[in-house]
Parts: structure tokens; sequence; C-alpha cells
RNA sequence: GCGCCUAUAGCUCAACCGGAUAGAGCAACGGCCUUCUAAGCCGUAGGUUGCAGGUUCGAGUCCUGCUGGGCGCGCCA
């Protein structure tokens, strides 16, 4: 509808432009939106606003003469002008009514897009070292990057969902490092546990698994694995030396075979845990991409030989330097160092390569707000590689910020006090985790009250929607009892019946669904969704609490089961784009 | 010190890429179940959109400065 008053509009413009009202070179973004207030009609523009310095014209004179030039349209019943120049319109019933039926028709597929074109994208988010579980901080990343993948799907992109696996690096050493160090634990060994090794519990679990696996063949004597190994900080030694000393002497005890057996369990099993994790939260992925395929198939060789022959690699010092300053980065980056390895970065140049090279039509990058730093740098890497950089796309997720009442919790994953994801979900559930984590803007800085989240109760908006969606299967549901069934045919031909404004109110918003989610899916916010069926779900409990459905007359009782039912289906659509799950009775 | 994000009702958050009287939920107060699920509905109250300027027909939205909060600035990952 929308479209077809744009249409009115620029047809109405030509014909000014015909009579030289406006100059013929102009080409003005016609906007239509929803009225905010009933009086305002169903839609208004502000076209005559903008066009009115152009046109050397008081607004309302050229909105006039606009009205004047509009073109008839049976779908519109009264144009009105109004304020300082809007120019509103009346949609005639039979329009309005008009999208119940394309709702009942299309079902599942009302709302779907084909803007995306089908077009390759590209979305990485999550990322988490798998160093250890998931937690509530990782929740809101996850949440957004899964239903801004789907939206994206549902306006018709490819989507490729990745998690880049961070398999490679000083973490994953001590994480293998602090497992082999429990699992001497349990074989008897004896000593003080390093203090910036990893201590949750979770690593005793894994050292398990080493066990049952390996039995006592890695065991080696306490004394052996610390001999020589700088002291810890407690003992007024260095801590991050003393944890590189005893990575050392892992390697060398174990050799470099059983040393990779420790570390592969440890990867697999946290990976998969992660993995696991997130399916349950109806979170998937596409691929999970490991950083270690990056340094073994040679294609951090291969990028840095690219950015090398371009001219953007230098040394210094003995170390390899890419001149990200010459696309505006603070300053230069790292990517090989004076000891012939390679750094992080020299992998993310490598990853960036990597899915340029899959012929992806865009990227789409999702961090944590902490990452931020890092868009400079990529930019400038897109750019070296020779890439345009409107193929790249950045959003950050701001932290979560937690609280239990009014106190806030710290958290800190080295140390193991952290709250899980999984902790969250089996308190609060999936559905109300997903909505929550999803219904704020993502730059925005959320603040997360474990209590109220657990509370389960009316606090979670979620059940709001949820219960419309119900509510609506109820009704259904209660047909039989008084000897009636739905008859479709007879509800939409008798719409027009409906002329409450709360009936009213309800069509017009269905019919704003789609809108909602290609504006949604290109804006990567997918808490304008939420938004939208906590409001459609206000609109049904209303009309609900005003109007009874189950009416002796057939044809305001079909009509009204139709509008119910077209009702519940769009929300049933988008709370499956939100990863909610839409309940026939609560 | 430099950079990015942010500041809206007592609290948690919206405001459709500059539009009409800034909206919801929670908390507070008052009503509505012998009628389709009261996890609901209706009503009341609550605001100088952090502060000060600027841009224009028009600013919560864009620009500048200031203040408060979050985060980032390694040959770490």
């Amino acid at each position: 509808m929308k479209e077809h008053i744009a249409e009115l509009i620029g047809s109405a413009i030509d014909t000014l432009k015909q009579q030289e009202v406006l100059p013929a070179d102009l080409t003005p973004r016609i906007m239509v939106e929803n009225t905010k207030d009933k009086a305002h009609g169903d839609f208004a523009t502000n076209i005559a606003l903008m066009l009115a310095k152009p046109a050397g014209c008081a607004p309302r004179d050229l909105a006039q003469k606009l009205v004047d030039a509009l073109p008839e349209s049976q779908n519109v019943t009264q144009v009105d002008i109004a304020g300082p120049g809007f120019i509103n319109f009346f949609a005639s019933a039979a329009t309005i009514t008009a999208v119940v039926g394309k709702v009942l028709s299309e079902k599942d597929q009302y709302g779907l897009s084909q803007v995306g074109q089908k077009q390759k994208i590209q979305v990485e988010f999550v990322s988490a070292n798998p160093t250890g579980p998931l937690h509530v901080g990782h929740g809101r990343g996850a949440a957004y990057g899964a239903t801004v993948s789907d939206l994206l799907a549902a306006a018709g992109f490819d989507v490729h969902r990745e998690y880049y696996v961070n398999d490679a690096g000083r973490q994953m050493d001590i994480l293998a490092t602090s497992v082999w160090l429990r699992y001497l634990e349990s074989n008897g060994e004896s000593f003080d546990f390093p203090s910036n090794g990893y201590k949750g519990d979770y690593i005793r679990d894994i050292a398990a698994k080493v066990q049952a696996q390996f039995e006592t063949s890695l065991v080696k004597a306490a004394a052996d694995v610390f001999a020589g190994v700088p002291a810890d900080e407690p003992q007024g030694g260095d801590k991050e030396a003393h944890i590189d000393g005893l990575i050392a002497q892992a390697k060398a005890l174990l050799g470099a075979e059983g040393y990779e057996q420790v570390f592969d369990i440890a990867l697999e099993d946290i990976r998969g845990d992660i993995e696991n994790d997130l399916g349950e939260f109806g979170v998937k992925y596409e691929e999970w991409f490991s950083e270690r395929s990056l340094t073994r198939g040679g294609d951090v060789e291969t990028a840095l030989k690219k950015l090398t022959d371009a001219g953007h690699i230098y040394e210094e010092n003995g170390a390899q330097w890419f001149r990200s300053t010459a696309f505006g980065d603070d300053k230069d980056r790292c990517v090989v160092r004076d000891n012939g390895m390679t750094t992080y970065f020299a992998s993310d140049i490598a990853y960036m390569h990597n899915k340029f090279e899959r012929g992806f039509d865009k990227v789409l990058y999702l961090f944590g707000a902490d990452h931020h730093g890092y868009l400079p740098r990529l930019k400038a890497v897109c750019q070296a590689l020779g890439y345009p950089l409107d193929k790249l796309d950045f959003r950050l997720v701001q932290f979560a910020i937690l609280y239990r009442g009014s106190e806030r919790v710290q958290m800190s994953t080295r140390s193991g006090s952290f709250v899980t994801l999984r902790e969250l979900r089996d308190e609060v559930g999936n559905d109300a985790a997903r909505f929550f984590y999803v219904s704020r803007k993502s730059d925005q800085h959320m603040g997360f009250d474990l209590d109220l989240a657990k509370s389960q109760s009316k606090d979670n908006p979620v059940y709001y929607i949820q219960y419309a969606h119900a509510r609506a299967c109820s009704v259904m549901r209660k047909l039989p009892e008084h000897g009636w069934s739905f008859d479709q045919a007879a509800g939409l031909a008798a719409l027009e019946k409906l002329d409450s404004d709360y009936e009213k109110d309800l069509m017009v918003a269905l019919a704003r669904y789609p809108e909602v989610l290609e504006s949604c899916a290109l804006n990567y916010e997918p808490h304008v969704m939420a938004q939208y069926l906590k409001d459609l779900a206000s609109d049904f409990h209303s009309c609900y609490n005003a109007l009874k459905v189950l009416e002796d007359d057939a044809q305001i009782r079909n009509a009204r089961l139709a509008l119910g039912e077209a009702v519940r289906q769009v929300l049933a659509n988008g709370l499956q784009l939100l990863g909610v799950s839409a309940p026939e009775e609560m």
C-alpha cells in the first residue's frame, strides 16, 4: 500500500514538473509513513515539506497542488492536507481488510521478502575462545547473531553463519596445560595450581576424559614438571612467566604427539560443548571455522604474500608490519613477530581473505563491544587486499551488565566465577532468554537483572506475546463446543463487517509486518521485530477484551475468526524469527 | 592523553535512516472475571530527552563544545 501511495505521489510530481511548478531535474525520495494519530488518516507523506524550497512556494500551497494532481485510486477514499503541509491518506475498507486473506493464504510464507536477491552474506558471530563454557555475556551476541541471520534469510539473502574457532595460540596452550595439571593431580601428584591457569570445575571433567582415554600413560612427576619453571605470583614471581614455563614443560615432557592429544581432547570437548549449548539455544551454524586450518593450510602465508606483493608490509626490528596507517588506522600492526611466529592478527587477515575468496557478496562481523578497536585495522585489511569497503559490515553488541537485584555481578572467565549461558537458559528458559537479549538495540548497554530474569513470571515480556498466540488458538478450540466450525471463505467475505477501531488497528498492524521484517533485516535490528510483536499482541489483547469472537452471527463470527487466525499466523511467524516458541496453550 | 559507544518517566527500554501532542512495560493508585484463558483489559499519575550553543519550515534524532558512564588503545589471544 505504501508503494501504491508513493506511485500516486510520483505521478503527481511528474504532472507538476510538466506544469513547471517543480524543476524537472528533481528526483525526490518519496517517504510514506504510517500515521500515529487516526485523525491523520492511515498514511502520510511529508513530500510537500521537503519540496517546498525547490518549488519556491509555501508547503501547504505545494501540498494542495500535489493533491490536485493525484490520480484517482480505488484504494484511497480521502486525502487531506494537515499541519505544516503533510498530506494524509485514508485507505478504503477493502484495502485494509485485504491483508487478512493474504495472510491466510500465504501462511508461514507471509512477510518473506526477496529484497536480498539471493546475495551471499557471511555472518560471523560469538566466536568466543573455546577455553570454557559460554557465559551470559556471549548469550547476547549469540541471540543477536542468530536472529539477524534468520531475518536476513527471511529477507531473501543466502546466509552463511560462521563461528571462528580460536584453536591456536597461547590461551589454548594455557587451557591444555591446565587440563593436564588437573589430570596429574587426580593421579596423586600434588603441587600448587598455577594462579594464571583455568580453574573452573569443567577443567577437572576434561581431565577425567583424558584419564579415561589414556589412563596413566601421560603422567609425569610433579617435581619434573615444575623443575626450572619460574616462580608463580603468590611466591613473589610472575604468573605469566610461570604458566609459560609450565606450557613449555608440558610440551617437552609429553612430546609433540602427547601434548596434542591432551590439547585436542580439551579443544574438542569445549568446542563440542559450546556447539551443544548454542544448539539448544536455537543458534546453529553452517560452519565452525578453525583458526588452525588457516595456519596449516598455508592461508596465512598466502594472504601475507598478497599484502607484501602489494607493498603493504615492511620489516622493522626483525618483525614484519602491516602498514594499516595508510588506511586510517592509529598505528601499524605486527603480523610476524621477531621470533618468526605469526600473530593473531595475521590469522584475521587470512580469514578475511579466505571469506572474500569464497565469493561472499557481503561479510558481516558481529563483535562484542570490547572489540571495537579492531574495526579500523580490519577495514584497512579489506582495502589492502583490494576489496571494496562496502562488502564489509560491522555491528557491535554492547555488554550485558549483570545484576543480582541491585548488586552488580563481577565476572571473570579465568577464575571460573561466571554465570554460564546454560545456567541462564535452565533458569529463565530459552524463549525468555532469546527474546530478552534481542529486545534491546544492540549498541545499547543492557542491564540484565538475573533475579528478575529468573523470576519466571509476568516480568518477562515474551509471555505476553505467547499468551496472545495461545488465546487465538484457544478460541479456535472452543468452536466444536458450540457445534460450530471455522468457515474461512465466509469469514473473508464478511470482513467489511469488522468496522471497529480495534479490528481495523489489527489489520493495519498485520499489513505492516512485511516492511518491519525487511527493515529489521537490512538494518540488523531485531529489536524492532520484538517491539512490533509486542504491539501486535497488545492490539489483539485489547480487541479480545472488547469484542467477542464467538458470536451467534455466523458472518461476524467467521470474520473475527479469520482475523484472529491471521494475527496468530503473524505472531507465529515473527516469534519463529526470534527463535521463540509459539505455544498453542499456556 | 587519543579513539569508539552511550545518556530519554522512579526502574528497564522504544521512537519507523529530520516530521504532527516523545511512547510502552515494571513499580504506584483506581476500576473490570456466573461471558471465548485475568500470564489479560480499561483508567489516573509520572518528562526542560545529561548541559550549553548551532544547522532549518521543524531536532530525542544532524554538527560543535562540556559533563557523567561503558569499552578499547601489546611483537597478548
